[in-house]
DNA sequence: GACGGATATATGTCCGTACATATGATGTCG
DNA sequence: CGACATCATATGTACGGACATATATCCGTC
């Protein structure tokens, strides 16, 4: 064993492994030796050569198919950074309470730029909320003075329009309902940030001077098989708000 | 077995385990029985727990402490989202050919406020570069017309000003020049996207009118210990830069 | 009462064996 | 030559036993 004694056997032999995988004497792509053939080479049990081979699995090195072996899928482990959320409601960065209440909710049949925009053939019925997200009463954030917190327009998907189909209050995410009434499951959201300016329509709606800037933040959800479950467009004031990210390096 | 009898035994054991804990028989925080006795009452080995165990370890319901036993950890597979970075790297949203042109560097000593925002001591040495990240030569974007990317001002902690001490052109971005000459390991990165306008100074680097909007994004690059090793604010002009991420659920 | 050592206990590691099962290769038959 | 059954092979699952090691507790000593 090329390394010191003191660690355990199957740490070892994992080490021993990963060493060869990082020199290329396991090529990428390449398929180990059987567990049987390595536990014979190491003089350990087909166990302790699981329990290695186990090890590195975890660590993305490898990864084994019954009936046909052990293969090497990775030079070295990848250190890769990550953003982790409880839930996606984390992605909205204001407080929970926030109410979106909505001023207009009108069925629309999509064309051209817009049909594309949302993945779909043109011709096809969304539904479009356009409304203010705000906080409730008295629980105004310490951030900005008062006013809405964004102007948000939604473009729901037809088959879920039953879940605004009439303006009114929402306490909870668009998303959300449609989850839990038709039970999809979003899968996959796609974020995009960039900087605007407000219009004065938008400004005398927010409270804000016109020309005044703005975070712009779409959000793409998408269900099983990558279709397009809504879209939500979000128009922040800029002394309102600010998004806030945290990212880690993985183990 | 409250399960079918087609999956694996270990399998079973888990899923009963699972909905015990799910049911509330076996609190969040308390102690799982012992392997052995769970091996008894299931009838199978103690082999078969265990990786029941490891199989619930893994989606971090329970974990396991030599000498004590096996607690309980949630109530519930917990359904996260999470954004994942192939590295450092991927926070700029850029071409990875992008130059940082340095057209200051100072050492200065940081005071009040600003030792504050550094989470440090006033009168602390900190290295403040400013300068403009640009594509080099031909290889502009389709993005914007031409014009620096973004206008960067870093503070770098003074123990690694020398990696920047001179004003020049980088082509690596500077946390990961301090990571490769001293040494240490940037384990935690916190981003913060602001909307604001460019001034008239700012513009007029940026080269464009002053009043446009702009993406302000604030990163402190912490290592270990959550010791801040460099800050840096990253003003985007808005129609050039945009932020886009996407985040997937887990499993 | 404080400190330190012995001890019981639970998980961690390791071995050997046996059988199950998915997979690809081989070979047979129409 | 193609479809299909057969077989060898490699990982997956499961058993039983044994010892290692970290931890908390108990107990005696100072």
């Amino acid at each position: 064993m090329t390394n010191n004694g003191s660690a355990s056997l199957y740490l070892q032999v994992a080490r021993t492994l990963q060493d060869r995988i990082a020199t290329g004497a396991h090529p990428i792509g390449s398929l180990l030796p059987t567990e049987h053939m390595l536990a014979e080479e190491f003089g350990v049990s087909r166990q302790t050569v699981r329990q290695a081979i186990g090890h590195l699995r975890g660590m993305k090195l490898l990864s084994a198919r019954k009936g046909v072996g052990t293969r090497v899928e990775a030079n070295r482990p990848q250190t890769s950074y990550y953003h982790t959320l409880q839930s996606l409601q984390d992605l909205f960065q204001f407080a929970s309470d926030a109410q979106y209440r909505v001023t207009s909710a009108d069925m629309v049949s999509v064309t051209g730029k817009e049909a594309e925009e949302l993945g779909c053939r043109p011709g096809r019925q969304w539904l479009r909320l356009v409304g203010l997200r705000e906080l409730p009463g008295e629980s105004r954030g310490p951030l900005g003075a008062d006013g809405p917190l964004c102007l948000t327009t939604v473009m729901i998907d037809g088959r879920y329009a039953d879940v605004a189909a009439t303006p009114r209050v929402h306490t909870r995410a668009i998303f959300a309902q449609i989850e839990d009434r038709f039970g999809v499951s979003i899968t996959e959201v796609h974020q995009d940030i960039e900087a605007t300016l407000v219009t004065e329509e938008q400004a005398a709606l927010l409270r804000v001077e016109p020309g005044s800037p703005a975070l712009l933040i779409t959000r793409r959800y998408f269900g099983s098989g990558r279709t397009l479950v809504d879209l939500s467009r979000n128009l922040h004031p800029g002394g309102r708000f600010r998004y806030a990210m945290t990212v880690r390096r993985e183990g």
